[in-house]
DNA sequence: GGCTATTGCAA
DNA sequence: TATTGCAATAGCC
C-alpha cells in the first residue's frame, strides 16, 4: 500500500480509546477491503504513538497519520461537520444513517461486548472487524454524497466549510495532542485537605439532624432525601417543586434561608444551620468529585499531560465544547476553586510560562455591532467600561456617580439581554420583585432603543424563516418559535435571541484560532495553543517568545472579524493557570 | 449497566 | 422561572 495514496481517505471506525481504523470511504458491507494492508501498516504507527491508549477522537489517529506521512483525510469528521451545519445537531454516524438513509447500524458493542468481557476494538479479530469497518465506510460516502451538495447549495455554509470549520480541524487536533501539563501533587494534597473538611462538615450536618431523624440514615448528596429531611421532617417552608419534590439546590436553599432569617414566625436557628451545613458540603463535595479527585486519573502518563477533546459538532450555537476531561468549566470564581486552576501549570516553569488572551466583552460587542444601537455602539468606542455605561444611562447619573448597586443591575440587564431576559429572570437575578424587573427592563429598553427593535427582528424573522443566523451564516433551526404553548414559544424565542449574539461570538474565536495558529507555524515559535474556553485561548510560551506571542494574538485576534465596534483583547500570564496578571 | 433527574462548574 | 456546554451522584429499571 502506498501511503500517500490519494484516495486513501481516513475514515474512523470504532474509536477504541486512541485506535482507529481507516478504510477507503465509500466501500459497501461484503466487499472486498484492502484492510489488512492498511492495518499493517497503520497498526504500528499506532502502537508506537506516544500517547499510547489515551481517549481520543477520530481526528487526533488522522494527525497522527499524518504526522507519519499517511495522507489522509478524514471524511467521517467531515461529513459530521457539514450534517452539524445543516442543523443534525448532536446526532453520531449511526443516527445519522438511520434518520437519513433509513438503514439501521448494529452498534460496536455488539462486536465487542460491554462490562468486564469489553474488548478494545483493536483485539477484534479482522474477519469480524471487516464488515463493521465497511458498513461505517459505506454509510460514511453515502452520508457525505447527501449532505455535501446541500451544503454546496448554501454560499455561506460552503465558506463556513472552507474558511472555518476545515481550518479549525488541525488546529483542534494540535491543542488535544500538545495538552497541558498539571501537578498532580497540587491536587493530592487539596484532596486531603477536602477531605478532612467534608467529613467535619458531613459530622456536624449528622448532628444537627439527629434528633429529627433518629437513626435514621439521610444521604447528604440525595436531593430527593434531603427534600424529605428539610420539608417533611424539619417543616421549612417550602421550595419551587420538582418532579421528584421540593428542589435543594442552591438559589432555593438561599431563598429558604432568608426565608428563615427574615420571618420570625420560621426563625429557626436548627433550620439555618442545616441549611449551611448542605451548601458547604455540597461546595466542597463538588470540588472534590468533579475536579481535584478526577483530574490526576486524566492525566496521560506517557506525557505527564492532559489531553482533552474538543467536539466540534456538539452545539446548537456553533460553539466548541471540551470533553474527558472538560477543561472549559475549570473552577475560578471562588478562592477553593481557583485553586483547582493552580494545578495546570507551565512546562519547566519559569523558563516556560502560561498565558491567556481573551475577548473583552465579545457578546456584548457583538450585540452593538448586530443591533446597531447607537448607544451601545458609542459605550465601546469610548472604551467605557460597559456596565458602568449602562448604570450610568439607566439611571440617568454621570458614569462616576455610577454606585456599585447600579452597575450590578446594569450588568444583570447586560447578560439579561444576552440571554433572552425575561421579568423574572432579572427578579432573580438582582433580588428584586418580578415588577421591579419589569422596570429595568424597560428602563434599560428605552435607552437602548436599538437593541429593543434588533431582538423584535430576530423574532420576526425567526418566525418568518422557523430559523436565525450568526452574521456568517452559520444556522440554527427554531421550529417552536411559532408554538401556541407559551412556555415552549418562550424558551424558542430566548434561543433565537441568544443564538445569533453567541454563535457570532463562536464564529469569531474559531477564525481566531486558525489565524493565531497559522503564525505561530510561520514563524516558527516554539508555543503552543493548548485551551479554548470560548472567549478566552491558553498558550505556554517560553519567557523569551512571550512579547512575540503577545504581539502576534493583539494582531491575530481582533483582526478575525471586521465589527463597527473595536474587538479588545487582553492578556495575562503567570507560572500557573490560577496566578495570572 | 443504561437511563433520567438534580445539581453545579464555566463562558 | 436567562443561553451554551459536561459531569457527578442518586435512584430506578
Amino acid at each position: 500500500m502506498d501511503p500517500m495514496r490519494a484516495d486513501l481517505v481516513g475514515l474512523s471506525f470504532a474509536t477504541a480509546p486512541g485506535r482507529a481504523w481507516y478504510v477507503p470511504v465509500g466501500h459497501q458491507q461484503g466487499s472486498q477491503l484492502p484492510l489488512e494492508e492498511v492495518l499493517a501498516e497503520v497498526r504500528p504507527l499506532m502502537e508506537s504513538d506516544q500517547l499510547g491508549k489515551s481517549a481520543h477522537n477520530a481526528n487526533f489517529d488522522m494527525m497522527m497519520l499524518a504526522n507519519h506521512g499517511i495522507n489522509v483525510q478524514n471524511v467521517d469528521h467531515d461529513t459530521m461537520i457539514a450534517a452539524h451545519l445543516l442543523g443534525k445537531t448532536g446526532i453520531g454516524l449511526k443516527n445519522l444513517a438511520l434518520e437519513v438513509l433509513g438503514e439501521e447500524m448494529t452498534p460496536i458493542a455488539k462486536l465487542i461486548g460491554t462490562g468486564k468481557k469489553q474488548i478494545t476494538f483493536d483485539h477484534v479479530p479482522i474477519e469480524a472487524a471487516t464488515p463493521y469497518a465497511a458498513a461505517d465506510a459505506d454509510m460514511t460516502g453515502r452520508l457525505r454524497s447527501v449532505f455535501e451538495p446541500q451544503v454546496k447549495n448554501q454560499e455561506e455554509l460552503t465558506r463556513l466549510m472552507s474558511d472555518m470549520e476545515l481550518p479549525l480541524v488541525p488546529v483542534l487536533v494540535d491543542m488535544q495532542r500538545q495538552g497541558i501539563k498539571v501537578d498532580t501533587g497540587v491536587l493530592h494534597e487539596m484532596s486531603r485537605d477536602l477531605n478532612e473538611q467534608i467529613q467535619q462538615v458531613e459530622e456536624e450536618f449528622r448532628q444537627t439532624i439527629k434528633e429529627k431523624v433518629g437513626g435514621l440514615s439521610v444521604n447528604i448528596n440525595s436531593p430527593q432525601q434531603l427534600s424529605d429531611l428539610l420539608f417533611k421532617e424539619l417543616g421549612l417552608p417550602h421550595t419551587r417543586r420538582t418532579k421528584t419534590g421540593y428542589s435543594t439546590d442552591a438559589n432555593a436553599l438561599q431563598d429558604l434561608k432568608s426565608r428563615l432569617t427574615d420571618d420570625d414566625i420560621n426563625a429557626s436557628i436548627e433550620g439555618i444551620q442545616v441549611v449551611d451545613q448542605i451548601l458547604e458540603y455540597r461546595q466542597i463535595a463538588k470540588l472534590k468529585s468533579t475536579y481535584v479527585d478526577a483530574l490526576p486519573g486524566m492525566v496521560n502518563p506517557a506525557t505527564g499531560r492532559i489531553h482533552t477533546r474538543y467536539n466540534q459538532t456538539g452545539s446548537a450555537t456553533g460553539r466548541v465544547s471540551s470533553s474527558d476531561p472538560n477543561l472549559q468549566n475549570i473552577p475560578i470564581r471562588t478562592e477553593l476553586g481557583r485553586q483547582v486552576r493552580r494545578a495546570f501549570i507551565a512546562p519547566d516553569a519559569p523558563q516556560w510560562l502560561l498565558f491567556s488572551a481573551d475577548y473583552s466583552q465579545i457578546e456584548l460587542r457583538v450585540l452593538a455591532h448586530l443591533s446597531q444601537d447607537p448607544g451601545l455602539l458609542e459605550a465601546f468606542r469610548k472604551g467605557e467600561d460597559i456596565h458602568s455605561a449602562t448604570a450610568s444611562s439607566m439611571f440617568d447619573v454621570p458614569i462616576n456617580e455610577v454606585d456599585s448597586e447600579m452597575r450590578r443591575i446594569a450588568k444583570v440587564l447586560n447578560f439579561g439581554v444576552i440571554y433572552g431576559l425575561s421579568a423574572h429572570g432579572i427578579s432573580q437575578q438582582t433580588g428584586f420583585s418580578r415588577e421591579e424587573g419589569s422596570n429595568f427592563i424597560e428602563s434599560y429598553f428605552a435607552k437602548y432603543p436599538g437593541i429593543s427593535e434588533y431582538l423584535e427582528g430576530v423574532k420576526a424573522s425567526a418566525r418568518e424563516n422557523q430559523y436565525v443566523e450568526t452574521l456568517l451564516g452559520r444556522r440554527r433551526s427554531v421550529p417552536e418559535i411559532n408554538s401556541p404553548n407559551f412556555n415552549v414559544r418562550g424558551a424558542a424565542e430566548r434561543m433565537a435571541i441568544n443564538m445569533p449574539i453567541q454563535g457570532t461570538a463562536a464564529d469569531i474565536m474559531k477564525l481566531a484560532m486558525i489565524r493565531v495558529h497559522r503564525r505561530l507555524a510561520e514563524e516558527s515559535l516554539r508555543a503552543k495553543m493548548l485551551l479554548q474556553v470560548h472567549d478566552e485561548l491558553v498558550f505556554e510560551v517560553p519567557q523569551e517568545e512571550m512579547e512575540t506571542l503577545k504581539d502576534l494574538v493583539f494582531d491575530e485576534m481582533p483582526a478575525a472579524m471586521e465589527l463597527d465596534v473595536t474587538l479588545k483583547v487582553d492578556a495575562k500570564w503567570g507560572e500557573t493557570w490560577g496566578d495570572m496578571e
